[in-house]
DNA sequence: CCTTGTTAGTTACAAAATCAACCATTACAA
DNA sequence: TTGTAATGGTTGATTTTGTAACTAACAAGG
């Protein structure tokens, strides 16, 4: 190679931003997992019904930037353990309202609790300022802001 | 619920960072892919190979924190399309070490031009402030710098 | 030499994600 | 009112990943 080969894999920042994505989801993915046997999707569905109420699968789908096949396995699953019941909207037969069943907000309620925890302790290894940041410029990449 | 819920999901950094991630990755993941049929795990060996010269599968492993199985597969593939070869190390014959081919060779140059115009490109839409501190933030959040 | 343990890499099987085709229902224009 | 398109959601086939078990080669102690 004639030219100088200066640029490095940890100057990519698609690159960078996976490698950290999945190592900080790593830790927090064995608790969804191991208490109460969930897939990341579904974990996701469930954070969703529990902190902004019932809704069908495609204003998740629009919400979560995720794809409807995800949503209905998702869906699918946590009917299946009782954490969520379906009901056909009268306005339009299509769509079905989704609730989190009592077990579901409990769910909900203690992986929350988790999840504040565990943020607040990445907030503190990184430090208030650096954290804060770091929220603020993923918002404007991930076009949520 | 009765205490006040104020945690969301745009709050969370695991889930910032995913979404990121993935929004960032995904044009990239295009180039690639279409223009020579890779996959990511593909794109990342042969990256590692055009970059920091013959390596081994394990090395790869290491530095890359990829599973072995992943690249034994990713560098079958690459093989297959003749951007690769391997031959047993004569002082360890379980070793082998791979090598980029010419064809392998042009893949990255023209991958690896790829990849520092999107980085300017995401760079400058970031400004190069935030961008060098998001860096930064994520190389220690990988576990790399 | 033989056993026992370790490392490099592959393969087989299960879990999960992706993609396309598919119903049922609604919208809407001819 | 009927034909056509669009929407909400599901299903099945294919691809990709993850997990374990496996082979081959080396290493080291007896």
């Amino acid at each position: 190679m004639s030219d100088i080969d200066d640029f490095d894999l940890q100057d990519f920042l698609p690159y960078l931003l996976n490698q950290a994505a999945e190592a900080s989801s790593l830790a927090f993915h064995q608790i969804y997992r191991e208490r109460y046997g969930m897939l990341r999707t579904e974990w996701r569905v469930l954070f969703h019904l529990g902190r902004y109420g019932d809704m069908t699968a495609s204003d998740i789908a629009t919400r979560a930037k995720m794809h409807k096949t995800k949503i209905s396995r998702a869906v699918s699953a946590l009917e299946d353990r009782r954490f969520l019941t379906r009901s056909r909207r009268a306005e339009d037969r299509r769509q079905e309202m989704l609730s989190l069943t009592a077990a579901g907000r409990v769910a909900y309620q203690d992986l929350r609790g988790e999840a504040q925890r565990y943020n607040a302790e990445m907030t503190q290894a990184l430090g208030v300022t650096d954290a804060r940041m770091l929220q603020a410029v993923l918002r404007r990449l991930g076009g949520i802001g």
